[in-house]
This record gives C-alpha cells, structure tokens and sequence, in this order.
DNA sequence: GTGATTGCAAATCTTTTGCACTAAA
DNA sequence: TTTAGTGCAAAAGATTTGCAATCAC
C-alpha cells in the first residue's frame, strides 16, 4: 500500500494549479484547496470538507464545495472514487493506484499502483477505448485507524 | 468478457430458491424473481426492475423493490455492484467476476473471473480480511449496443 | 463595470422508514 | 390465527439548480 506522500503545494503553487485550471483562485477555492492540497494524500467527501472548512474558521457553502470539487476533478486535480452508492469519496492522490476499502467504517486507503499487478485483461470491446481500471479490495474487519 | 450465460430457473426452482433463503414465495417476489432469474444474467437498477415489471402487468411497489433486492442480495442471489455513486445496480451473476462500465451510457457488462488475473496484490493490512476484489474497467466511447 | 462565483433555499433523485393493511402458513 | 410481507406516503440523505447578491479582474 501507499504511504500518504505528500504533495505539498505552497500558497503560491495553490494560486498557480487554480490559474492554470481556468478556475479564478476565490477566497472559497483557495480555502478548500488548502485543505485539499496541504498536506498528504487523501480521501475526503464533500460533507466532510465542508464541515472541515468551517472548522478552519472558513465559511463556505455546501453547495459551493460541491461545485469546487467537481472544477477540480474536471481539472485533474482529485480523482473521484466510487466505493459507496449514495455517497463520493473524492481523491487528491491523481495518479495510477487503487485502493482498500473497509466496508465497516468506511474508511479508503491507497494502494499503489505498482503494489497491483493485472496481468491479464480482456480487450476493450469494439471501439472502446479504456479511461481507467479501478481495483477495490474490499475488506472486512478491524479498520486500521487512520 | 462473458457471454451472458443463462441461469435459467424453472418457476418450481425460483419457489425452492426463495424458501431455502427463507423468505415467503410472496407474490411480488416470485414475479421479480422470475424477471431477474428467468433468462440471462443482468444488471439492473431498483428503478428499471420497478419499471419492467409494471411493464410486465405486475404491480410492486418501489418500496418492495428495494426491499426485495435487498433481501436477495443478503440471500446470495444477487450481488450489488457500486460504479457509479448514487445509483445501485444488481447484478444477477453472483460468481467470482468483473466489470466493463460505459461511462457514457451507464452500461454494464461482465468480465469473467478468469478473463483478469492479478498476479500481485498487498496483503490486507493486520487483521482485516478481503470480503471481495472488484475490477471496473472503465470505457468512454461507442458502447456495444445491449 | 462586467462576467464569473457564491450563497441560499428550493428542487431533485435515490433510498429508507413507519405504520396500517393483506396475505402466507 | 399469527406473523411475515406489502403499499403508501412521508422522511431522509446526497447532490443539483435557480437566481439575486458579491467578488475578481
């Protein structure tokens, strides 16, 4: 598995990766991709990063983070990962990997992407062509915490 | 990929189905059962099963529905498969097996279990167990038409 | 200024729940 | 009968949308 490497962005690498995405660096989005960006890899939801914002003293609409999420995956800045009907799980790890995810809490953790290995696979039918490849090992039991 | 091998089951094996799982031949199951059992396997939403059977002169509530699919899937007869948040699909192939998903068209399609080998996979961190691996390969462009 | 962005509240969509009613055993 | 199962309508979540107010440039 992956351990949380951090990506790290200083305030200006923030304002750049916003300006470079054709996303105006609001007081809202720098906020959020303070949060997002600041530190290791992770997996958050929307509700989550909302409360967590407002934790940081910094108010932002619900509606605000959702839309700022979605920019920022159309971006290439998150990943989002599918695990759980009725509920996103966004990803600021971008690169190949997969992921462990302990149906008891929820909880997401990376895999990387070197750790799996597919060895074989069908062809993609006709013209088709693959946008991704998503392993999810789902586990049971004792979630190590995070 | 896999061709849609029929699981055909005869009405008295959907009526011996339900009783080994413990649950009343109801009326309203014994026709879902019939639409999920009686041909191909499948993958459907609650939504689109609630709406074949209507189609199919049988009324079910969408409550039932849900109710039921649930209550297959506990049962081992179904399987839910997750790729898309926010929409749960059934899935009626309950073996050891994968997923193409057609972004596009939210279109589902079966890979065997054989047809995907990983060959290297972390160990499940302490005491966690592996419930299920779930590949979804996922396609943008011209889906093969269902 | 001007157009992009935000906030709020309402709307939407999927799924669940409570409870009186119906049906299987 | 007796208890499981069903239907309905309301509730619950997650997410989206419409639109006036606000902010970045």
């Amino acid at each position: 598995m992956q351990s949380g490497k951090s990506h790290l962005r200083s305030p200006g690498d923030i304002l750049q990766c916003l300006r470079i995405a054709g996303l105006r660096p609001t007081r809202q989005r720098v906020a959020l991709a303070r949060l997002l960006f600041g530190g290791d890899f992770r997996h958050i939801t929307a509700e989550g990063l909302h409360g967590e914002a407002a934790g940081h003293g910094t108010h932002v609409s619900l509606a605000t983070v959702y839309n700022t999420l979605h920019q920022f995956t159309a971006a290439g800045l998150l990943q989002e990962v599918v695990v759980d009907a009725g509920r996103s799980y966004f990803d600021t790890n971008v690169a190949d990997h997969h992921h462990f995810f302990y149906e008891d809490s929820g909880r997401l953790e990376d895999i990387s992407g070197q750790a799996v290995t597919i060895s074989a696979l069908p062809a993609p039918p006709d013209g088709a062509q693959i946008a991704r490849i998503d392993v999810v090992i789902r586990l049971r039991g004792r979630p190590s915490e995070a």
